[in-house]
DNA sequence: GACGACCGTCGAAACGCTTCAAACTCGAGC
DNA sequence: GCTCGAGTTTGAAGCGTTTCGACGGTCGTC
C-alpha cells in the first residue's frame, strides 16, 4: 500500500521544486511548456490527487457547501437536496450531505465536522437541540440557512413552506365537502413545520366556528408505524370522525395501513388528506389528495441565500406556497356512521 | 463578521501556549485542572470549532467515510446510505454523502473531492466512466467499495444483489402462473445491475425453452418517464404480451402509468412484476409483486468491508440474496387477448 | 540542603499546499 | 563586455492543528 502521492513526490520525480509543481498544476500558463508537460505527465502517471485538506486549509474556503438533512429516506428531504445541489453546481460548488436522522447528537457532530471543513455555507433542517451551536457558527461568519423548519437560532435565515396556508387549504377543502368531524395525525410536534400545520388547520376550522377537542389531535413520530398507531388510536376513540388530516407522507403511509385494517373504505367512510406528494400518491388505492410542498424550490431558494452575498439581511424568512392536489381520497362525508 | 476562532485566539485569552490549549481540549486528563477549566470555558464562550482541515491534515485520517450515491431520490439508494451510516457510526466514523446523479463528470469531481479529504474509505455506486480514477485511488491505498453495480475497476471490492437469481425467481414465478408471452422494461443497460437482471430473466426463460425476440427487451433511462415511454412502445408493438418484468421501481412507476392509460387491467390483462420494494408498493392498486433487494444490508456489508482491516482480499464480490414478494399484480394470464 | 523524579507547560516541527518575493538564466541592447 | 529585463524557477512563510522532546518548578527522599 503506497502512501498518497504528494507534490513533493512529483517534484522529486521531475527534478523541479514543489512550488513549480504546484504552479504547473494550478496555473499552467505561468510555467514554461516543457516543464509543465513533464509535470502533468508525471502527475497523471502517479495518480496524483491534490490533498483538499491542505489546499483548503491554505486558502480558507473549500468551494463546497454542507447540507444536513433530517432523513434522507424521505422523498421530501432528498428533493430539497436536489434543489440545493442544482444551485450549488451552477456556482461551481459541490454539495456535501449528511444525515442527522433527527438525532440531536448526530446533528451536533455533523455541524462541527462541516464547519470544521470550512464550508462556503451550511444548510440544515434543524432539530431544536443545537440552537447555541448554530448561533455560534453564524456569529463566526459561516452562512447558515435553515430549511423546512426553524430552530429558533438568531442570525440565521430560513426557507419554509407556507404550512399555515397549506393546512388551511386542506381544512377548507374538507369543510367544503361537508365534513364537520375532523381528526389530525400531525407527526412530531417537536418541529415547527408540524406545529404550523396543526395551527393552520385549526385556525381554518375556527373560522368555520368549529373547535377541536385536544384528543382529536394526535402527534406521533414521523414514520409509518407512528402514523399507524396514532391513527388506530384516534379512530378507536373517535369513530364519528369522517375526515383525517395527516401531517406528512411518512405518517400517511401508516395511516393508510391503519384505515385498511379497520376495514374503513376511503373516501366513503373516511376522507384522507395529507401533506407531501410522492411519486406513488397517484397510484395508491384510492389516489391521494395531498397538499404538496415545493420541495425542490425550497432547496434552490435555500442555496441561493447562501450565494446571495449582497443582501446581508439576517433572520429573514422566505415562505414558499403549497398547492392542494385533489384526487380520490377525499369526498363528501358518509351519511351514517359505519357499522 | 469575525474570523473563525482558532487555538491561537484561545491561547491569547487564557495566557497559555497554543499547545496547552490543544491538549486541554483533546486530552483533558493531561492538563492541570484549573488551566483546563479556564480553557474549556473560553473555548465555549468564543464558540470554538476545531478546524477539521488542519486536524485531519495533521494526522492523515478524518474519521469519516465518503459515499457517492447515484440518485439520492430513489429509495433503494437512500436505504443503502442508511446501512452504511449505521456501520460507520458504530465505528465512530461519520458519513459524508454525495450525489453523482449518474453523471460521470460529477462523479469524477466528487471522487477527487472526497479522496482529497483523505476519507477513511470510499463507497460508491459507480458509473463505468471513471474506472481509471477509481483504480488510481485504490492503488494509492484508499479503501474503495462499490455497491449495487461494478465499474470494472481492479483492486476494488463490491457488494451486489443477486440480480441473476432474483430475476430468475421473477421469471419462474410468472412461468408458474402460466405466462408464455413476456416483455421486459429493464432500465438503463449501462449498469451491470440492469444487465444482470435481464440476463437472469432470459436464462430462466431459456430453461423453459422460451427465447425472447430482442424487441421485447426495452431499455430506457432509470426514471418514470423513461419507463412510461418504453412500456407504451413495448405494449403497442407486442399486444400479445401477458407479463411484464420491470427492472426497478422508478421504471415501474412509469410502467404503471402507461398500463393505466392503455386501459389494461392489472393483473387480468397484464401481470406486472418489478425489482425493488417501496413503502407504497403494498398500497398501490393493485398491490405490487416485487423482487426486493436487501438495500439496507447492502449498505451495511459495504461499510463493513471498509472497516474490515484484516482481510485484504482484493476484488472479492459479495452477493446478497433477493426475495420475491408476491402480491396482487401478478396472476394467471388472460385467456383471450384484450379487445 | 542537594539531588533526582515528576508534573505541567512550552517551543518547534510537521502535515501538504499556495503564493510572494527573491534569485537565476539568457539574450538583447549599448 | 557589461547591464538590464523578461521569463522561469526557487525558497520560505504560513494556514491551524497535533505531538515530541525539552524545560522549569515542586516535592519527597536521603
Amino acid at each position: 500500500m503506497h502512501a498518497p502521492v504528494t507534490l513533493q513526490r512529483i517534484a522529486l520525480e521531475t527534478n523541479v521544486s514543489i512550488s513549480t509543481v504546484s504552479r504547473a498544476l494550478t496555473h499552467p500558463d505561468r510555467v514554461a511548456f516543457p516543464t509543465r508537460e513533464r509535470i502533468r505527465v508525471a502527475a497523471l502517471r502517479l495518480g496524483y490527487a491534490p490533498n483538499q485538506l491542505a489546499r483548503s486549509l491554505r486558502h480558507g474556503d473549500s468551494k463546497t457547501i454542507g447540507l444536513i438533512l433530517s432523513d434522507i429516506m424521505v422523498r421530501f428531504h432528498s428533493e430539497v437536496a436536489k434543489g440545493v445541489e442544482e444551485i450549488a453546481q451552477s456556482h461551481g460548488y459541490m454539495t456535501i450531505l449528511c444525515n442527522s436522522n433527527e438525532d440531536g447528537d448526530r446533528e451536533a457532530q455533523y455541524l462541527e465536522l462541516l464547519s470544521g471543513f470550512r464550508m462556503g455555507g451550511l444548510i440544515l433542517e434543524p432539530t431544536e437541540l443545537n440552537v447555541t451551536a448554530v448561533e455560534a457558527l453564524a456569529r463566526n461568519g459561516l452562512r447558515v440557512v435553515e430549511v423546512d423548519r426553524i430552530s429558533g437560532a438568531s442570525g440565521v435565515t430560513a426557507v419554509l413552506s407556507d404550512n399555515v396556508g397549506g393546512a388551511g387549504d386542506a381544512a377548507r377543502h374538507l369543510l367544503g365537502l361537508g365534513h364537520r368531524e375532523f381528526g389530525l395525525v400531525i407527526g412530531n410536534l417537536a418541529f415547527t413545520s408540524a406545529r404550523e400545520r396543526r395551527d393552520g388547520f385549526l385556525q381554518a376550522l375556527q373560522q368555520a366556528s368549529i373547535t377541536l377537542e385536544p384528543q382529536r389531535v394526535q402527534n406521533c413520530v414521523n414514520n409509518a408505524s407512528g402514523g399507524y398507531r396514532a391513527t388506530l388510536e384516534l379512530l378507536r376513540t373517535h369513530p364519528q370522525v369522517t375526515a383525517l388530516f395527516i401531517g406528512n407522507a411518512q405518517v400517511m403511509n401508516g395511516a393508510l395501513k391503519a384505515v385498511r385494517e379497520l376495514g374503513l373504505r376511503v373516501p366513503q367512510d373516511v376522507s384522507l388528506l395529507s401533506f407531501d406528494d410522492t411519486d406513488w400518491a397517484a397510484f395508491t388505492d384510492p389516489a391521494l389528495t395531498v397538499v404538496t410542498q415545493a420541495a425542490y424550490e425550497l432547496g434552490r431558494a435555500a442555496a441561493k441565500l447562501i450565494f446571495n452575498k449582497r443582501k446581508r439581511s439576517p433572520e429573514s424568512i422566505v415562505r414558499l406556497p403549497t398547492q392542494l392536489i385533489v384526487r380520490q381520497s377525499t369526498s363528501s362525508p358518509r351519511k351514517f356512521p359505519p357499522t
